[in-house]
RNA sequence: GCCCCUGUGGCGGAAUUGGUAGACGCGCUCGACUCAAAAUCGAGUUCCGCAAGGAGUGCUGGUUCGAUUCCGGCCAGGGGCACCA
């Protein structure tokens, strides 16, 4: 019997030791078992993790060890997101090289992350900045190029004309350069795409197979790829009014059955036919010219006005020879998307009627709502999109909306112009191909040369890795490579002539499109992934990170694994069989009474019956206690892993992470909830410690029978055992925790009140206790290992519980022996009545 | 604007397929131990009511013997997309 508090500070080191020493979490590729892949998103290395991180990886950590336990060979690798701005942003501000820096970081969260107590398989660690990664990142670019999967295609991009550098999106803030503060211009530049719009289809309809995806982010991803159906029309032209004779223009439009109450055609602002009308009129190039200038910045784009300007081409209709329609430009038209015209039908397109209210074309109705009279249907200000018939339309008039869609669909299929139909059906995509180009130094080297007489020549396989050059300078604004004196100059691979590398890198998501297929085989250096051990370890069972990445990381990795499998690296479509978002660690925010805000570590709570006050620790001035909101740094509401862990340890840590909100819902910090955690891991080791010392005096073979104290204590061990078991696999862990609170209270019931003489209990009960508690160790030793391996050791048990088989449930002690009736009447509880089963 | 999700005590939340609402914890109140405090332990804690009893899962209708759960309308909070034809 030990009397002592358990001492995280020392025994959690000690336990991490054993585990490495042990090698007891390296998973084998040949190792018989059935595999089960857990994996949480890989971290960015920023310098230190931050509590998201211990939440994110605790969740899955919970996961591997419980698996382990249930005999599967389980793989739960750890790497680095290593490549990014951040890096550079410390080199131009701190003078040190990107490099060094980064490194220094991850051996820094490396450590923090061992503290953690996490059962990671360090061997198959691996940053992507690292060329053993990144040449493979090249190879598969070879790859994709030679497959017709990358192509270089011209691209707007974000140009700060003060720095003269090219700017990520996330860099552009209120349309101006985050540093320099320039207005923002667009540019047109060539770069380099992965054509994941040849999978849009595909990517699209495979999502109704992951079932284990959360439906939110199915539909997020099926809201990006943006799928609809409609028909492409080319209108022709009246000759005489275009600039240079062309005769016609295309259009795309999901509603073919308004077509007769068209009022005008739009086209995009850098559609050729605008271009070409623009040369022939200033005023319309002054006009083009300020639309573009536009397209920039997001809240120019939400308040914009809809303007058009006529060229005075006009258009004709498709059923009516004689029916003209005006052409404008107008500055809502996207080029990028359908074929950067339209015909605008205002009684039925919100968008169409602003604009022809603006500049006085009318509108027409033609699709009348149920239970309303044709001949008073009046539109003004705002469009009908809803169902009804067509009215107004000529031969369709009467017909449903579908009705009439297909019909103007089979009429137009079946008219011809110059060997060409007038329409023809067509899908588009909302999803564009990717575009991987980036103007940075801390990125993976886009593989290719340019020469002047054999143009864009990639390097060949076996010149592989491009390496960074870490000689580099960041005085001058713009890309380090680009400016390296040396790096870049090369001969042709093809005809030796002079030539000059690329000095774009790649955007920093392809590094992590296709890491989990390298964790795999990490070993393997001459190529990208060892087809037997990613067919075997792959897809990922469970993957595990914030929502944030719904849409572009999952997508990204969703495309890389089939563009993987074109080109012979895997041979599967979905990286990840199951996804988990988890949610946000969010904490109050304090400030004191000049709004300045103050970090919870300097602030003193008290509460009472009326209430929580704050004030600061350090003056006792009043503290006002501000929203929960995410931790961020401006808000100065974060709280230091670091420091949770050397006060109450990684095990309270994990507990509380895990307790009380459902790991997909955001959790909130409080210091009085990591403190009930704490006052568990002492009770949990009173409990073990007490029921060690029963124990005893249990005999060393199983009594044949139970009393009824021993019988229930049994029942509340296996049933806690069953629905823990099934709540770990459902990652409902919260209600786990529950379970496990409620199985610990009813051990302590038995073992009596601490500090008295146990009470008296049967000759069986010693044994019944030692199963309870050893079967309480097992079932909190996922979330708290170190605690638990203490406990195993006051237990007796052989080995390391880590180690240890997931305890056998038997199924006859879940079997209740009473029912218990609930007497209603008239829907109201009146009693109830207990019966034996 | 379009699409989606969520609303349960003072708080976080629990509740197989419609079947005892509030498990488990946090906080609070009272008590034990202590010179005292902390820690620990015990009792209580949805609301109204002394009680018997009644009300109660955002509001409001409906289906049902029975609704937190299913359906319609509304309100509130959160998220995603955003000139996508």
């Amino acid at each position: 019997m030990t009397s002592e508090r358990y001492n995280a500070r020392e025994s959690e080191p000690r336990w991490q030791r054993q585990w490495d020493e042990k090698a007891i979490f390296a998973s084998q590729n040949d190792d018989p078992r059935p595999k089960y892949y857990v994996l949480e998103m890989f971290p960015y290395p920023s310098g230190r993790i931050h509590i998201g991180h211990v939440r994110n990886y605790t969740l899955g950590d919970v996961l591997a060890r419980f698996m382990r336990a249930k005999g599967f060979n389980v793989l739960h690798p750890m790497g680095w997101d290593a490549f990014g701005l951040p890096a550079e942003n410390a080199a131009i501000e701190r003078k040190v090289a990107p490099k060094a820096w980064t490194y220094d970081n991850i051996a820094a969260m490396k450590k923090q992350l061992r503290s953690i107590g996490l059962s990671l398989d360090w061997s198959r660690e691996f940053a992507t900045c690292d060329p053993s990664y990144y040449k493979h990142q090249q190879k598969l670019f070879n790859d994709f190029l030679r497959a017709g999967l990358a192509e270089r295609e011209h691209r707007k991009i974000n140009w700060d004309p003060v720095d003269m550098t090219v700017l990520a999106n996330e860099q552009v803030i209120d349309g101006r350069g985050w540093r320099s503060g320039a207005l923002v211009e667009q540019r047109e530049m060539k770069q380099w795409v992965f054509k994941i719009t040849k999978y849009s289809q595909e990517l699209l309809d495979a999502l109704d197979t992951l079932d284990r995806w959360p439906d939110k982010v199915r539909l997020m991803q099926r809201n990006w790829i943006g799928r609809s159906e409609g028909l492409l029309v080319r209108f022709a032209l009246d000759t005489a009014t275009t600039p240079d004779g062309e005769s016609e223009l295309k259009i795309f439009t999901t509603r073919p059955d308004t077509l007769f109450g068209a009022k005008f055609m739009a086209i995009a602002p850098d559609h050729p036919l605008a271009q070409a009308a623009a040369a022939k009129n200033p005023k319309l190039a002054d006009f083009i010219a300020e639309a573009k200038r536009h397209g920039t910045a997001q809240e120019i784009i939400d308040t914009a006005e809809k303007l058009g300007f006529d060229t005075g081409i006009k258009a004709i209709h498709p059923f009516d020879a004689s029916w003209k329609l005006p052409v404008y430009v107008a500055n809502f038209v996207l080029m990028e998307y359908g074929t950067g015209a339209i015909f605008g039908c205002p009684a039925h397109d919100q968008r169409d009627l602003d604009f022809v209210n603006k500049y006085g074309l009318g509108n027409t109705p033609v699709v009348c709502p149920p239970d309303v009279d044709p001949n008073s249907f009046v539109i003004t200000n705002v469009a009908y999109d809803g169902d009804g018939r067509l009215i107004n339309s000529r031969f369709l008039d009467g017909m449903t909306i579908e009705q009439a869609k297909e019909d103007v669909a089979k009429r137009l299929e079946g008219e011809v112009r110059g060997n060409m139909p007038v329409g023809e059906r067509q899908v588009n995509f909302r999803l564009r191909d990717w575009g991987i180009s980036r103007q940075r130094y801390w990125g993976c080297p886009i593989p290719v040369i340019h020469c002047p007489t054999c143009d864009v020549v990639p390097v060949p396989d076996k010149d592989l890795p491009v390496v960074l050059p870490e000689d580099v300078s960041f005085d001058k604004p713009g890309n380090a490579l680009d400016h390296h004196p040396t790096w870049k100059h090369v001969t042709c691979p093809q005809c030796g002539a002079k030539a000059v590398r690329e000095t774009d890198t790649m955007d920093t998501f392809v590094d992590s499109s296709w890491y989990f297929a390298r964790f795999t085989d990490p070993w393997n250096e001459t190529a990208p992934t060892t087809l037997p051990a990613a067919n075997r370890m792959m897809p990922v069972d469970q993957y595990i990170g914030g929502v944030e990445h719904a849409i572009l990381h999952l997508l990204y990795s969703r495309f890389f694994t089939r563009a993987m499998k074109a080109t012979g690296h895997i041979d599967m479509d979905e990286p990840f069989a199951g996804m988990f978002t988890q949610g946000m660690v969010v904490h109050e925010t304090y400030s004191t009474a000049d709004g300045t805000y103050v970090t919870p570590a300097e602030v003193r709570i008290e509460t009472g019956a009326d209430g929580r006050r704050a004030s600061l620790m350090a003056s006792g001035e009043e503290v006002t206690i501000g929203p929960i909101e995410k931790m961020s740094k401006s808000k100065r509401n974060t709280v230091d892993p670091d420091d949770i862990i050397a006060t109450y340890g990684a095990d309270v840590a994990r507990w509380f992470m895990l307790s009380d909100s459902p790991p997909d819902r955001d959790v909130i910090w409080s210091d009085e909830r990591v403190q009930g955690a704490s006052r568990f891991v002492q009770r949990l080791w009173r409990l073990v410690n007490e029921s060690a010392d029963m124990a005893r005096t249990a005999p060393a073979v199983r009594p044949a029978t139970f009393g009824a104290g021993a019988l229930a204590l049994r029942k509340a061990a296996h049933g806690a055992l069953d629905k823990v078991s099934s709540g770990i696999e459902k990652l409902h862990f919260n209600v786990c925790l529950a379970y496990i609170r409620e199985f610990a209270n009813a051990l302590g019931e038995v073992l009596g009140r601490p500090g008295e003489p146990p009470p008296d209990l049967g000759p069986d009960m010693p044994w019944a206790v030692r199963e309870a508690a050893v079967i309480l160790v097992q079932l909190f030793a996922p979330m708290m290992p170190h605690l638990a391996e203490e406990c195993w050791q006051v237990l007796g048990q052989p080995g390391l519980v880590s180690e240890a088989n997931w305890p056998k449930i038997e199924r006859d002690l879940l079997v209740e022996d009473t029912v218990t009736l609930v007497v209603q009447v008239n829907g109201k509880k009146r009693g109830e009545v207990t019966v034996a089963s």
